[in-house]
DNA sequence: AAGATTACCTGAAGGC
DNA sequence: TGCCTTCAGGTAATCT
């Protein structure tokens, strides 16, 4: 299930494969995972160049070069590139943007992107992206997953409800937004409008480490002890993307591997299991409509 | 109006 | 060899 880490991976991957190549086809074979009809995306990043991959919470955003001309002309080889220099070359729109384009994905539940070689699409490849040398699939088993173009630089208004990353977000602002609140922690720490990235799996991991029941109201918790669950949000999450992920029904990475911190985890999916701090059996309980795994000696109710 | 619930999907797993 | 139900959870839409 895709969280931050996971998108990172595949945002990492794309940079390092894909970086300074130009756009050379798109093939759908299921357009519902398009917010946009197929034939505009296709027309919109046609010959463009890759030239930045990043991501802001779970979303993936690749953008193209606005001057196909320039593009189509400078080299495909990332090291040689130029860097910045082969697009940036003055030119503004009125909005302070080059006219590039942003294709932006959300892999929701089991959404890949693979680049393997010899790879045989199965049934749930929905799409595949040609790259001037290298073949990019989508692949979705639920298809819950969407691609949006976003074009000349603007802010997607698909993105304008989403808050700050999780890893940037500074305690004072993540803190005034929370503060008040009476909903559970764990509820407050999946809405991505507050701070965006963390999924079911790395908030109870977070939880679990900050020694906080899921049920906690927010304005029940002091500032340091909301201070302890930004902090463990954001070194769990930076563990997961130095062990490459979390494999836990069917992530795998770019080259079709599977992530490594399943073996980290200390309280996602471990029911029953002994707290590898205390030794009590993990509980599990359902909040905010999602289970919940945690050790109810090292995070009791309140 | 915040908080809760449901829809969207498919495959795995369990009951009979 | 099957059929049916339940569960999994990110996000948007729809409730109370």
């Amino acid at each position: 299930l895709p969280e931050l880490p996971e998108v990172e991976s595949v945002a990492a991957a794309l940079r390092l494969n894909l970086l300074g190549r130009r756009f050379t086809g798109l093939r759908v074979r299921f357009g519902g995972v398009f917010a946009d009809r197929p034939r505009r995306v296709r027309r919109a990043l046609r010959d463009r160049t890759l030239i930045d991959v990043h991501r802001h919470g779970k979303y993936l955003i690749m953008n193209f070069a606005g001057d196909v001309a320039a593009a189509a002309s400078g080299p495909a080889d990332p090291v040689s590139r130029g860097g910045a220099g082969l697009v940036r070359d003055g030119r503004s729109g009125a909005d302070g943007s080059r006219g590039e384009t942003h294709l932006m994905l959300h892999l929701r539940m089991t959404g890949q992107l693979l680049c393997l070689p010899d790879y045989r699409p199965d049934k749930h490849v929905h799409a595949t992206l040609d790259f001037d040398g290298r073949r990019v699939h989508y692949r979705d088993m639920r298809k819950f997953g969407r691609f949006q173009l976003v074009e000349d630089g603007r802010r997607p208004a698909a993105i304008a409800h989403v808050g700050p990353d999780v890893l940037e977000v500074r305690f004072a602002k993540w803190y005034e937004r929370i503060a008040d609140r009476r909903a559970p922690i764990k509820a407050l720490l999946l809405d991505q409008g507050i701070a965006a990235g963390l999924g079911n799996i790395y908030v109870d991991e977070a939880l679990f480490r900050a020694g906080v029941h899921p049920t906690t109201p927010a304005a029940a918790l002091d500032r340091d002890e909301l201070r302890a669950i930004l902090r463990c949000s954001k070194d769990v999450l930076r563990l997961a993307i130095r062990h490459g992920g979390t494999t836990f029904v069917n992530f795998t990475n770019f080259h079709g591997k599977p992530g490594n911190f399943r073996r980290k985890l200390r309280a996602y999916g471990r029911t029953g299991e002994p707290c590898l701090r205390c030794h009590t059996p993990l509980e599990r309980l359902v909040v905010g409509g999602r289970s919940s795994h945690f050790c109810p000696r090292c995070q009791p109710a309140r």
